[in-house]
DNA sequence: ATGAAAGCGCTAACAT
DNA sequence: ATGTTAGCGCTTTCAT
């Protein structure tokens, strides 16, 4: 391997020297710069990143956690913060954690030996137990797409779910879809009680309230709308709409409803969350809200930056804004009955 | 922060004993290992990684290149690829290249600044440039899911594309669907290539051959399979079948087909390839072949290991099994015309 | 503008 | 079984 040092005799100055016209060329003449380009050339020597690192005390990486890189939404996400990452000189470090406490917290444990200058988590735990206090105040940390259970003051990036909630609500409503049904996704989400709470914001407004037996719990799989579906359509009365809290469980939920005979929109309408690819090519096209994937994960990983650099962040809590994307799985019901 | 001889005061010992009982414990008394451990209990002691991989000359961290992060497919091998390295102690950098060569090189370079052990490519491109010849014949390399377009000797870790769609072409073929109409993936990919060879197979064996103009490329992505479905419905002839090189480019299909007005399977069939979770589904289900996504990135990561041990592989071509996946989107045409 | 030299934290060869 | 010590390759004071 070339290192330093031979760069160094090659074109007859210190390895300091060799250092500085690397990294502040500025500093060093023109001439013996030029000397050592030349040696840098003909060597053909890179840097070793390791040593670097090593030497400045500093991985140039970030820890990413998510439960599932399969899932469609937090992919783009990632992608998102690869893309921000590799802009500001750092590495992704892939962390699934399949949903695993000890998976998320053997990867977050990279920020404490070194290995990773930051973490972002997409889920919503956070520290993983009492003995990571000294994880949480040493890691630069930033929380994305969901919100930890109980708040400590970690920078957060997240869609305004809330406001989302509300919006898609109100344009079942205003199709004059009242009998509401709701597929939640697991109960313990921060965002799953925002949406939550949007839709009852929305429904209040309409002077109507939501029956607690037409909100089920799914898991964010398909499979498990399509079974919370089969749970809704067994109820004495079939519900008008169902507001699926993401576009998978939205899709498991459109083929039990086929499966049963009923038609999408004219017997029972659908709405979905997060506007993944397929929404587009559903039958029917999926009404959703579209959330800017990509978008934050970019801001997270600025935010994660920031936090590095040590420069102070402008706000705590980013709430990026959502879009309602109407397709034709929503309609207003046809036959009244 | 916590350093190794710290612990050695503490516990009164040299860091070399340490190091030892961290890392050797057997080659330490049991008296000294006990008091080492208390020492580093007490003062919560982490070993820098980022000192041992220096040291070592390690990174420990293996490089996957791929196109796109968010494309269903590769995230599940991604995930197989994250979980054997997981059990092989690397760590997973996320080399997201959006199809450009210069990030290609960029990540790829990772190997030689020591920042990364290893590379895993899920393109069909490598080494990129004659300047690459450096890499080449230094990093570990594994090939998965494609195949380098011109081979020079890498491991490469892949399904039986040819004999897969072979298997998928016969199946149409046993439903008397004989006017078939591929879209493929771009031209200069080789399993775009093996698996038009494994449909020519079938076709030769039933005694036809596939017209040309039955041949329109895609770009995997659902948008282009639509397109080109488009493309092939305006044609005198309807086609009786098509076979989709990816399920997402059947999806997009089976929307343009429905757009036109026309049933699947009964006026047209369709077939897609990587069963990926949305094929089970899309109405009808999608016939496709079932890729064993998370086990080739297994697969391949186990390879790679051995290649960095040193160990040499059993072979260097590694071939999967596919498995035929037969859903509601394919049936024999009833109106015979 | 440049060089000498002291580390960064850990490992491992060698000595005892 | 344990300690001493010399690096690993680079950066960065501190001199000059």
């Amino acid at each position: 391997m070339t290192t330093i040092r031979i760069v160094s005799k090659l074109a007859g100055v210190s390895t300091a020297t060799v250092s500085r016209t690397l990294k502040n060329p500025q500093l060093v003449s023109p001439d013996t710069r030029q000397r050592v380009m030349q040696a840098v050339q003909s060597a053909g020597y890179r840097p070793n990143q390791l040593a670097r690192n090593f030497s400045s005390g500093k991985a140039y990486a970030v820890v990413v956690l998510v439960p599932n890189v399969a899932n469609p939404f937090f992919s783009r996400v990632i992608r998102g913060i690869e893309q921000e990452a590799q802009a500001c000189g750092y590495a992704v470090l892939l962390g699934d954690t399949q949903g695993s406490v000890s998976r998320e917290q053997e990867y977050a444990r990279m920020g404490l030996t070194s290995q990773a200058d930051g973490l972002i988590q997409l889920d919503s735990r956070y520290p993983f137990s009492p003995e990571d206090r000294e994880l949480a105040s040493t890691v630069p940390f930033v929380n994305a797409c969901e919100r930890i259970t109980e708040p400590a003051g970690y920078p957060v990036v997240e869609l305004d779910n809330r406001g989302a909630a509300r919006a898609l609500t109100q344009h079942l409503l205003d199709l004059n879809l009242k009998r509401l049904a709701v597929i939640t996704g697991p109960a313990h989400s921060p965002i799953v009680r925002d949406r939550l709470a949007g839709t009852q914001d929305a429904l209040l407004g309409a002077g109507l309230t939501l029956d607690p037996a037409a909100v089920v719990a799914g898991d964010f799989s398909m499979q498990s709308g399509h079974d919370a579906a089969a749970q809704l359509l067994q109820q004495p009365q079939r519900p008008q709409a169902i507001f699926c809290m993401n576009d998978e469980m939205a899709i498991g939920a459109m083929s039990c409803i086929r499966k049963h005979g009923l038609r999408i929109p004219q017997d029972i309408a659908i709405a979905g969350f997060d506007n993944i690819e397929y929404a587009g090519f559903t039958e029917p096209g999926l009404t959703t809200i579209d959330q800017p994937a990509e978008q934050l994960g970019r801001q997270a990983m600025r935010a994660l930056y920031q936090l590095m650099q040590g420069t102070p962040l402008a706000q705590q809590h980013m709430m990026l804004p959502y879009r309602l994307v109407v397709r034709d799985s929503t309609a207003a019901i046809t036959d009244k009955k």
